[in-house]
Parts: C-alpha cells; structure tokens; sequence
DNA sequence: ATATGTTATTTGTGATACCTTATCTCGAAA
DNA sequence: TTTCGAGATAAGGTATCACAAATAACATAT
C-alpha cells in the first residue's frame, strides 16, 4: 500500500494556550478543555503522512485497513479521506479505489506552476508585512535547523516546512494559505520519490530561505520573490528530470 | 434558516459524452452507464445553491434538516457538507454548529485579494493560450446572455459564472481551477446579501468580459488581466460600500 | 488452451441507532 | 428579581449494519 512501515507521529503542535488567570488566585492556571474529534485526528495524521512523503504517487488506499490502524471505526477514517480527496490529495480512481494521483508529467508542471503562481505572490506579501520579530523567528527557525544534527530527510522536511509556513503566515492571508496548505498535500507523494527513488540526500535550501529573509528585511518584495521561486524550482528540476528519465 | 424558500436547480452539465461506435452496428450508439453517488448530487446541488447566493453570511445549517429536503439520511449530507468546509465555504462554528462564514470586512479583503491574485494569474494563461474556437465560444456565451430577455438575476449570475470559468478552462490548469472554485464558492454568500439587501439591479459586466476576449485575441495577457481586474474589484466595491453602512 | 459465464470476496456507499455535548428551559434558592 | 444548576432537547460524531458495484478467482464449454 505505502512505502513505508510505520506512519510518521503528528507534528507536534505549538506548546498551547495562554494560560488564563484563575479567579481564586490559589488555583493552578486551567485551560480550556475542548476535545477534537476523531475525524480530526485521523485527518491530522493523514495530512502529515502525506506532508513528508509517506505515500507515493499510484498508491492505492483503503478505508477499512486505514481505520485498523487508527483504531477506529471507518466513519472517521472516511471523512478524513474525503478532505484529503477535496484537496487533491487523493482522487476518486475507477471502481470506486481511492488513490493517490499518479505521477503524470503535465500535474507535475500545473502543480509547478500553481506552487510558484501562489506561494510567489504569499512571499511578496509577506515580505511587505511580516514584523521584525517574525523576522527573527524565521531566522531562529534556519539556525536551529542548521544546529541540529544528526539530521533526519524528515528532520529536513519539518523545518523546510515550518519555514514556509511560518513565512507564509505573515502575509496574513488565511484563504492563500490554506490553497497552500493543499497544494503542499498534492505534493507530497513526490517527496517520497525524491527520498527512495531519487536522491536521498537532496541538501536543503539554506541559502534562499536566508535571502528571502534579508530581502524581507529590507521589504524588498521582488527580492524575496525571486529567492522564493529559486527555491521552488530546485525541487520540481528534480522530479522533472526523474519524469524523463526510464523508469 | 435561508433567505429563500426553495432550493436552486442544479446547473445543467455539459451534454453527454459522445456516443461511441456500437459494436454490432444496428444496435443504437450507447454509452457508459456510471451512475454517480448521492454525496455528489448533495454536493452539486449545494454548490449550485451557493454560487448563486442562496445562503447568506452567518446561515446556520442542520444535517437533519437538509437530509430532509434531500431526502436522504444524513450519511451523504454530512460527507456533502464537509466538502464545503474543507473548501471553506462552510465553517465549524461553536457548538458543533455549522454555520455560513459570517460577513467580516477582513475577510471580505482577503477573498477580494484571493480572487484578483489567483484569477488574474490564470486570465493571463488563459489569454496566451486560448484557441480562437475557445475565444468564438466566450464571445457566443456573452452574446447569448445580452440576447436573453427576460433576464433574471439568476440567469445573470449563470451566464457569468459559465463565462469565467470557460475563460478559465482555456488556462490548462486544473489544480488553479479547483482554488478559484473554492473563491467563488466562498464569494456566493455575499451575493446573497447583493441580491436581497443592496441593489437587485446591478448591472452586468459585459463590457470587461468584450475587453477580456479582445486582449485574448492580440495575446495581450496583461490587457486581458486589467480587465479582469477591473470586473472583480466592481463587485467587490458594491460590498465593500455595504461593510460600511450601519445595518 | 482460451474465452466466457458464474461465484466469491472485497470495498466503498448509504442508512440507522446510539453516544456525547452544547444549548435551552424552567424552577428553586439567594 | 436575579442567579445558577438540573433536566430536557437538539445536533453532530461514531460505530454498525446492510447493500451494491467492482474485481478476482473459478469453472465450464468450445
């Protein structure tokens, strides 16, 4: 079914909230206790799986094996993939199979094209308005991921992707991010080429991200556009080369 | 719960796929038999009923309740309705509720630069890559909207839809044309508050669509995206006056 | 041996019952 | 009169069950 054994653990979400200040004063600070639900978690589990390679183009999936592993019915299981189909994720293959897309040169362009259409245009965003102390936390971001060691490919793809994310964030536009956020997920299933296939050790791209931070700096938003798409590029260069290559 | 009492019909899809060469050669042209699932009628019906602004911003809906009108149990509303979330024309509000975004300025800015962004980027393709057929068509979709008379709202807003989405199927890219579906589906609960609250009257934007399809034709992409432009920022402005006023 | 009809199995889809939680209502206490 | 909490009600979430379609495996006939 996938290429691998056993399914990534979540990312580890911010610490939590704000703890609020107890009315009798003696009391330990409490939080809000709101449970999510189980189509949540599945959903956050699959997104993450997705995120960092753990499907690969073609494969094939299926709800009743989905819901063994998560422990649950296949209600959850269900509406999760639903999501995952809603944002392209996964397509409705014939027979009623669900599948990841398969690895089709002209998505790989559209995809290409869609990632640097719109995550191009975030970072100019971005680059106008994020605030010296977002600034800093993606710098904080580049130098603890530079110090970190030994380094994981999946050590790799969380920070590239929190990175992004983080940048992205500062353009202060939920709509943008969540097409991100989606077409991220459609990318994914390419990662697991890159890492099993391809080259496992494609280095990271230090060096744009620290230029698209300068450039932020000096809110000068063709700058960061343009390390942007450099960066974007690299990766697509290399399926793209895959894609013509004999399998 | 709406501010309409019945429920659009949904929009007629293209034809039919062609007929193929029967087999037996008097037997007549048959084709394939699929039939699809209740959760895309759901789907397709509520999607119709949002792009033509049958829910207004801070609708709630119930599960139950449209199960009913559906006539179906709940299971294919449900998957239905969570489509519409992860599409964000639906949000989870508190209390387990599901409830149409409500009217907030920021949000209408970000829609409004979603839109423009995502649209003009795919209007520009479009502009360099539409055949003259896919032109002559645009050109006969605006044609048969002015010749139409009586004309009511609705059939404006059809006839515009089926112009910008033609417009965008000639830019080759499914993965955008998915986003900006998501836009318009999110954009139709404030044509609601257009239709029944500001003014039922507003006029067409036949002249930017001529100017779209002109540009088209000389390959002049960045002509044909200030036209677009300059359509979106129209509707949006009627809006944006209507943030404004006191209620 | 190949082609074709049949059966068994798998799998997604839809319906339903039950559970949990949020909200509302009403009444008792302050 | 106001406040607060117990109970009632409603609604979404989850688990199951039943169904139908598709596929694969099997068998039979030519």
């Amino acid at each position: 079914m996938a290429a691998l054994t056993d399914m990534p653990a979540g990312t580890e979400g911010p610490a939590s909230s704000e703890p609020s200040p107890s009315p009798g004063g003696a009391m330990p600070g409490l939080g809000p206790a709101r449970q999510v639900n189980l189509r949540e978690l599945v959903y956050d589990q699959l997104k993450d799986a997705f995120m960092v390679g753990y499907f690969a183009p073609g494969d094939y999936l299926n709800l009743r094996e989905l819901a063994k592993r998560f422990e649950t019915s296949i209600t959850p299981v269900r509406e999760a993939v639903r999501r995952l189909v809603a944002e392209g994720a996964l397509i409705d293959a014939p027979g009623r199979a669900l599948r990841v897309p398969p690895l089709r040169r002209s998505r790989l362009i559209d995809l290409k094209q869609a990632r640097i259409g719109i995550e191009s245009m975030v970072t100019e965003l971005a680059a106008e308005r994020a605030t010296p102390q977002e600034l800093d936390r993606l710098e904080a971001i580049l130098d603890e991921a530079a110090a970190q060691r030994p380094k994981t490919p999946i050590d790799e793809l969380k920070s590239n992707r929190l990175f992004h994310f983080t940048l992205y964030s500062s353009a202060g536009s939920p709509t943008l991010l969540r097409f991100i956020e989606s077409l991220w997920l459609q990318y994914g299933p390419f990662l697991n080429l890159i890492h099993y296939t391809i080259d496992p050790n494609i280095r990271g791209s230090h060096k744009d991200h620290r230029r698209i931070i300068a450039a932020a700096r000096d809110r000068d938003a063709a700058g960061a556009r343009e390390a942007l798409v450099t960066d974007i590029s690299r990766s697509f260069d290399i399926l793209d080369a895959y894609t013509q290559k004999p399998y």
